[in-house]
DNA sequence: AAAGGTCAGACTGACCCTG
DNA sequence: CAGGGTCAGTCTGACCTTT
């Protein structure tokens, strides 16, 4: 097929295709005969069109058959129109008027024609004119870039949705089931996982709106001090509602029994505890994106320059604005409820410290080699006086 | 939803959701229980996921779901009770709430002659009368009782102001100035002011409203998780715009000399600079006090009993009256007043966490002999995983 | 309220019928 | 052989039942 490059089955409206691409261009084609396609694109315009993915993308699929020349036009032996075969709809008969697309159009609340390639040529005009309307359809432009004025007071929620999406997303842990759980093998899953998730975080910071006006030096300082802490913030929303489990990534949860293995008892009880109070405020993924935000301008006070303190106060401004328009507007209780988010952080900093010790604790053993960006920043919070330096 | 921008149906999975995005996470679940599931994104990983597209990429809509933070709440059924399903609510809710739920309540014979507070607007009402629920246990009260009557409603000024009354008092170390300063003399001087410290923290404690309805064993628990929170707190204030100094008491301030000498460097580095951040937010007595009974009551969590936590739980909700009461009327941001105070206490918990750890070495040491109580409670934040126990 | 189950409706494509 | 219909299989999500 060259279309899906699955096997063809003959010559299918000027193209050599498969059994599917000709049915999925015959339903087209009949429903461009009564009406505009509303297939959308859910990426750019430029879906792979293979025997899996085919499915996937309508608005690409329907592009591929025209550009590969499909079109009624090219039927070698074109049948007479049967009349718009109805089918066992229930409705409206046949005939001309379609109703029930227009029912479904108003019913999908007919956005503005953001991506939507709608053709809206004549059923007589068929692929050429349908091309013409797929292929002009734009590239949705998926993330529009922040508010990057630097000087320029940004809307708060637009502050909010920006800090929403650079959130370091959930990653995998690529954790290799099949291996037994022994504690070599859990513990390098985990700083393997770490040490990934550090590039997200470091990614994030940058991304965080003032961050990138402090000095180098404060930067550095304030991503060696809260690293930590950022993580454990995901871990412990990530483990909401799983009693007694600690979610480090989908593929990676740790039980009881991990943890025991891991070594990890510890660190794990108040750990486990934080994540019951996680589950038990309904910690949302706002709130917790802020919270992490919090810790990292947070994690320490430079008190020497006037100057670089003022930002770093202005970051706190803006930050607690933030919580201000998450929080504070809600229905019962706000303010307790900030409160009880605040409270969170003094049990966060203290699951962070007990959990830099354990892995300063193995990188001096020399049981397990670090990572090179997680020992790394296992030096950098050492440095930031975050441990005991014995 | 906050995967696809469709109309949510409830909290699903840890988000609030469609039934459309439920079902589908509930479909994954069920076919990753079985093998890997193999959606492919036609395109960049990056597919925008809304109500029309959401169909499209099942890729990024799984993703997008774990992104999100759904995650199975438990692997199989999961019966989770929310906690907080009836106290000894007082707020009325007469017209809002339909009859049908009256009835119910009824039936239900909740002794409580009142059903549960579920309107959004009796907000006001319901928090004054939980504060009155709170206070209405008597305490001890060794100086002038802050309600005789058990019923009544006590404004939260009068809570305040009897934290305000029961707060630690400025104790002198009786330090002997004519000795040198050696190590010996100035930490044996800090372990004798700690130790008699810490018999008002006991007193304190005992007199704040609703500490004494908690259970015996929780009361010793926080006690001995925040006792070294609340000693530096009052330091922390005392020592406000002495600058590079430590103010553990009136007749023992410690300079950098001291500091030196009684080898407390390295966790005077984030205590002096905690000081100074005191110092620049001009912390108030008021707000002193309401921090440190905050630091009690959040020292930690305890998450076995429900009734126990409950209790717990009101002690918070009238703190966080108090710092409403205190802080938020203020004329300018009083939001980001209140912030900045809570923000505090992570650097106060891990100042606090260093301090054990110094005390906890000069113990196994034998350097010193500490006195019973502080030997006692040192003990006790051992026990309560609040240092590392090699 | 939030799990899990249900099933009509929509889409797909292997297969069949017809010219 | 290719256009066009058929319909079982699959996915979806509004609705229902259970806890
Ligand atoms: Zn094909
Ligand atoms: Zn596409
Ligand atoms: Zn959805
Ligand atoms: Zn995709």
């Amino acid at each position: 097929c060259q279309i899906c490059d699955d096997a063809a089955s003959g010559f299918h409206y000027g193209v050599w295709s498969c059994e599917g691409c000709k049915a999925f261009f015959k339903r087209s084609l009949q429903a461009m005969s009564s009406g505009p396609v509303d297939y959308v694109c859910p990426a750019t315009q430029n879906c792979t069109i293979d025997r899996q993915r085919r499915k996937s993308c309508q608005a690409c699929r329907l592009n591929k058959c025209i550009q590969m020349g499909m079109s009624r036009g090219n039927c070698r032996r074109e049948r007479e129109r049967p009349g718009k075969a109805n089918r066992k709809k229930k409705g409206d008969d046949a005939q001309t008027s379609p109703p029930k697309v227009r029912i479904k159009e108003e019913k999908d609340g007919n956005r503005s024609p953001v991506a939507g390639s709608s053709s809206t040529a004549a059923a007589a005009a068929a692929a050429a004119a349908a091309a013409a309307a797929v292929v002009a359809t734009p590239p949705p432009a998926p993330q529009a870039p922040p508010a990057a004025a630097s000087n320029e007071p940004v809307p708060i929620h637009t502050l909010v949705a920006h800090l929403m999406r650079v959130d370091p997303p959930v990653r995998h842990a690529n954790h290799d089931h099949s291996l037994p759980d022994t504690w070599e093998n859990l513990t390098a899953s985990l700083f393997k996982l770490a040490d990934f998730e550090l590039m997200d975080v470091i990614t994030w910071a940058k991304n965080i709106p003032g961050y990138s006006a402090l000095s180098l030096k404060l930067r550095i300082h304030l991503l060696e001090a809260c690293w930590m802490e950022v993580l454990i913030i995901g871990l412990l929303w990530r483990s909401q509602n799983h009693k007694d489990c600690l979610m480090f990534a989908p593929d990676l949860e740790f039980d009881r029994t991990r943890i025991r293995i891991a070594e990890l008892e510890s660190i794990s009880t108040p750990i486990l505890r934080l994540s019951q109070l996680f589950t038990r405020l309904h910690v949302t993924r706002e709130e917790m994106v802020l919270l992490r935000v919090l810790a990292l301008i947070n994690s320490d006070i430079c008190g020497d320059n006037d100057e670089e303190r003022s930002l770093q106060e202005d970051l706190q401004q803006s930050v607690h604005e933030a919580f201000e328009y998450t929080v504070i507007r809600r229905q019962r209780q706000p303010l307790s409820r900030l409160l009880n988010l605040l409270s969170l952080l003094p049990h966060v900093r203290m699951a962070a410290m007990l959990s830099l010790q354990q892995i300063s604790e193995i990188k001096s053993s020399l049981r397990l080699p670090l990572e090179d960006l997680l020992n790394e920043m296992m030096e950098g919070s050492t440095k930031a006086s975050r441990t005991m330096t014995p």
